[in-house]
RNA sequence: GGGAGCAUAGCUCAGUUGGGAGAGCAUCUGCCUUACAAGCAGGAGGUCACAGGUUCAAGUCCUGUUGCUCCCACCA
């Protein structure tokens, strides 16, 4: 046992002590062992570019209560940590320091010189974000730690892509992607976020080749007209049917371009002409494929016009459109110009407009891997929680195109593909080939581009375990258990997870989502930069704790709801935390040499009932936790120990350790230290820390908390629970009425008790409880009615209060008035239930006993009640 | 255009096979009772968005309406 406990909860004193104390006892390690069951997690990577929000709180401390908690279950548990290069917001960020540090762009660096600043980075920020973690109290095998790019992942990522290229599903080709002309690279589709954006509607006069007359168009981005190579219309619309086959005049430029009839126009839709422009728009881009149209690519890789544009070339994109405009106003070629608002492709990391353009780039073939996904959640192996999750998974994987998956990059994984200038062949493998597969020539380049970030990500769940080779680790720990994460990368990547798992390693790589929410502001707004609403966790931390933190963000949040942060929430939870700590403080106070052991103690009612109700929190927290309802948990927890514990049996306690005789108090600590034990286990999944620390000044502790057992229930007798319960009620009756008549506290000392023998008996037995919750002097058998009394009634028994001249009968009549009104119409709401025929027949009939039973004790306390009230009528007379 | 979610106390939200409307915060009253004022005890506050339906019984299931949020989508 160590010293005494301070009298101040301070987290900051201990937290990290404790910390040090599980790392020093390997408490986090996970080894492959037959014995037990395996229980897995992989930690959802944190980019490096920064440092954790309070989304990554909630989202690691949600697993870390599923580790902690099955850990102590019994289960092999491996929480596997790491981080993620994320290619694209990576690069960003690393150029923008050189740029600001040295004033060069990419322009003037090589990529050694880049990828050098590159791993700089990562040394610096990867280290930030594990102390990060560690302060949150995360119960990661550190030993295990992988980074997306480390060499064990690396060799994944090739290994993964040589497979698919060689079973034919990951191909190259010429395709029209979408591509981010700031970020300078191909981007997948999953990566465009849709943003309405005002705009105008144009309509343009095309003149025609052989006649005096027009066609007119609407579209909403005139300078793509540099491009078109033909003017569509739906092959039975009478305004156009008659120019089908005529050429039409490309106004600025003088191409001459065909007017086609395809039935993709929309009669309804502008003037029902449609201009094609092949290599600036998807559906163009199809209809120029149906139509064996001309390509004419306008824009070069920063979107600014090029060689084709004539005397555009070289105006950006929105500098194009307005001299566009403007030439064709000049030249009466534009009919008129409206407002008028569309969804706009953005990057989804710099947010600016993706430009789609023809580009040759590496895909994945998704038909069936999206149909090996689909089936395999649909067959039941992996669920979402909450469910509903699951049609949004199931509708994107309806909708799936080929993943793009080659990006203009330095930072990620480098193509694993060589061409030959030579002869053209493209070599893919594992190791760089000295020679070209197809003619001998070594002049062989290494493809420049790197993978999307995803990819590494989707094999993250075998990746970090060693696969391809088949390690004891990958094994004993694959498939993993549950996955938590938000639901904004259930496209991004459970899906590709999912079916990275089921095609490399044929099962899938976890058997649940756990869905967490966004955390929101206190206004709840959604976290950004832009309104700076953030709240560094570190800083919540330092103020009032990680276990305050922690049980913030998860208490009191359905599954898979968002959440709020609030600084008074995090309060409130401190202010639990401090709770715990003072009721332990009490009970360690009372601390004595040779405590007996519970199955030793002979119990009296009030720990029958407290055990009996400890049995109810394990059972229910359990059965929350198993359902992933973390938040109903965590506050099933604080309720058994704050309002069930500390109120009801602590206060209780103190009747024996204040009066009883040594044996007495030695048996009551036992349980009071039992229950405790009991309920610093089913908290340590929630607040680790404070458990931890009072669990180390109990006795005779051999292991930590952390790896200790998880509670199990006693399923003691429940005889006279009820009547312990009844006396609770008591309690708050006399409570209440000392609050509602304004008797003063010292002025009411004696409770007499009559009616049903058995709870009379059973009130007089614990007298003592009763009497010191309700603050009386004495608790007596009602021998003789006093003159003068109040009278409280209950159900079976009635509490006689001799106030003597403290009655205030007046205000008794009001009491009692109350009472009258409440029981009558709870009496007239029981008849009218009983007397329904369709209820009395119908509803189970334990439902229909307990009502008449109801109706029973409700008309004899009305009765009893209209009594009372009659005499004190009298006397106000 | 398609899909999902939400609407319950002043605020934030629980309420999981349909059967007594709940918690935290805020508020009011009384307490510094030797674990805790970061606390204790008590109270007030709700036609569970609206309209129908199923049922003996609906916050809970079904249909519709309204309002809000989010996701997906190639509508020039």
């Amino acid at each position: 046992m160590k010293k005494e406990m301070e009298k101040t909860y301070k987290p900051q004193e201990f937290e990290p002590r404790i910390y040090a104390t599980w790392l020093e006892n390997n408490a986090f390690d996970a080894e492959v062992n037959p014995e037990k069951t395996p229980y897995t997690i992989v930690l959802p990577p944190p980019n490096i570019t920064g440092s954790l929000h309070e989304g990554h709180a909630l989202n690691h401390t949600m697993q870390d209560i599923l580790i902690r908690t099955k850990r102590m279950q019994g289960f092999e548990t491996l929480w596997l940590p790491g981080t993620d290069h994320a290619s694209i917001a990576t690069e960003v960020k690393i150029l923008d320091k050189i740029y600001q540090e040295e004033g060069r762009t990419k322009e003037d660096l090589t990529r050694e010189e880049f990828l050098e600043k590159a791993w700089e980075w990562k040394a610096t920020h990867g280290d930030h974000i594990f102390k990060q973690m560690q302060k949150l109290g995360n119960s990661c095998d550190w030993r295990r730690m992988r980074f997306t790019m480390d060499d064990v992942c690396n060799h994944a990522v090739t290994e993964s892509f040589v497979r698919y290229y060689e079973e034919g599903y990951i191909y190259r080709g010429e395709r029209l992607i979408n591509w981010c002309p700031v970020c300078g690279t191909a981007i997948s589709d999953a990566e465009v976020e849709h943003e309405e954006s005002p705009g105008n509607f144009y309509t343009v006069r095309y003149p025609l080749k052989d006649r005096e007359e027009y066609i007119e168009i609407a579209t909403t981005r005139p300078e793509t007209m540099l491009g078109d190579t033909a003017i569509a219309v739906h092959p039975e619309d009478p305004r156009h049917r008659h120019l089908i086959g005529e050429m039409a005049i490309l106004p600025l430029v003088g191409r001459e371009i065909p007017i086609i009839a395809d039935t993709y126009v929309d009669r309804e839709m502008g003037t029902g002409a449609l201009k094609v422009t092949p290599a600036h728009d998807p559906n163009d881009h199809e209809i120029g494929l149906r139509h064996d149209l001309p390509i004419v690519n306008i824009f070069d890789e920063k979107a600014n016009i090029n060689e084709e544009g004539g005397v555009y070339e070289g105006l950006g994109r929105y500098e194009a459109r307005k001299r566009i405009v403007e030439d064709l106003r000049e030249q009466g070629l534009l009919k008129e110009v409206k407002k008028h608002d569309h969804s706009v492709g953005h990057c989804y990391r710099c947010h600016q407009e993706i430009e789609p353009r023809i580009s040759l780039q590496w895909f994945v073939a998704m038909e069936k891997l999206a149909k090996e996904a689909k089936e395999s959640v649909l067959k039941g192996e992996m669920a979402f929680a909450p469910k509903h999750f699951e049609k949004i998974y199931h509708n994107w994987l309806d909708n799936i195109r080929d993943w793009n998956i080659s990006r203009q990059l330095w930072w990620g994984h480098r193509i694993p593909a060589w061409y030959c200038d030579a002869c053209e062949h493209v070599t893919v493998a594992r190791e760089e080939p000295s020679t070209c597969e197809g003619c001998g020539s070594s002049a062989l380049r290494r493809d420049p581009d790197v993978l999307d970030t995803w990819f590494s990500s989707a094999l993250w769940p075998f990746s970090t375990m060693g696969w391809p080779e088949e390690t004891e680790t990958l094994k004993y720990f694959y498939p993993t258990d549950v996955l938590v994460t938000g639901y904004d990368i259930i496209f991004f990547w459970v899906v590709r997870m999912m079916f990275s798992g089921l095609h490399f390693l044929k099962e899938r790589p976890f058997h649940t989502t756990l869905i967490n929410g966004l955390v929101r502001d206190a206004q709840g707004r959604k976290i950004s930069k832009s309104l700076n609403n953030g709240t560094d966790p570190i800083e919540v931390i330092d103020a009032y704790g990680a276990d305050a933190l922690r049980f913030m963000l998860i208490s009191g949040t359905g599954l898979g709801n968002d959440t709020r942060f609030s600084m008074d929430r995090v309060e409130s939870a401190r202010n639990f935390a401090n709770k715990i700590w003072n009721a332990s403080r009490f009970v360690l106070g009372y601390m004595e040499e040779d405590l007996p052991e519970l199955s030793d103690v002979t119990l009296d009612l009030s720990d029958r009932w407290i055990l009996h109700r400890t049995d109810r929190a394990i059972v229910e927290v359990s059965e929350f936790l198993d359902k992933y309802e973390l938040g109903m948990a965590a506050d099933r927890v604080q309720d058994f120990l704050w309002n069930e514990y500390c109120d009801w049996f602590i206060e209780m306690s103190k009747v024996t350790l204040n009066g009883g005789d040594s044996k007495a108090r030695k048996e009551k600590l036992r349980v009071l230290l039992s229950v405790l034990e009991d309920a610093l286990k089913l908290l340590h999944p929630f607040m680790p820390f404070i458990t931890e620390e009072i669990w180390s000044y109990l006795p005779a502790r051999e292991t930590l908390l952390v790896r200790s057992d998880w509670p199990k229930t006693r399923s003691l007798s429940q005889e006279g629970i009820p009547a312990m319960e009844a006396l609770m009620q008591a309690v708050g009756r006399v409570r209440n009425f000392r609050a509602e008549m304004n008797v003063p506290h010292n002025k009411m000392g004696r409770i007499l008790l009559e009616g049903d023998e058995a709870l009379v008996s059973a009130f007089l037995e614990n007298r003592e409880y009763f009497r010191v919750l309700s603050s009386m002097d004495q608790v007596e058998r009602l021998e003789e009615m006093p003159e003068d009394t109040s009278v409280i009634l209950l159900d079976g028994i009635r509490l006689v209060l001799p106030l003597a001249d403290l009655i205030d009968y007046a205000k008794e009549q009001e009491r009692l008035e109350k009472e009258e009104k409440r029981l009558q119409d709870e009496v007239a709401r029981t008849q009218g239930k009983l007397a329904n025929e369709g209820f009395v027949t119908k509803a189970p009939k334990q439902l229909v006993d307990r009502e008449k039973e109801k109706l029973a004790g409700l008309t004899e306390r009305l009765e009893q009640t209209r009594v009372l009230l009659r005499e004190v009528e009298k006397k106000v007379k």
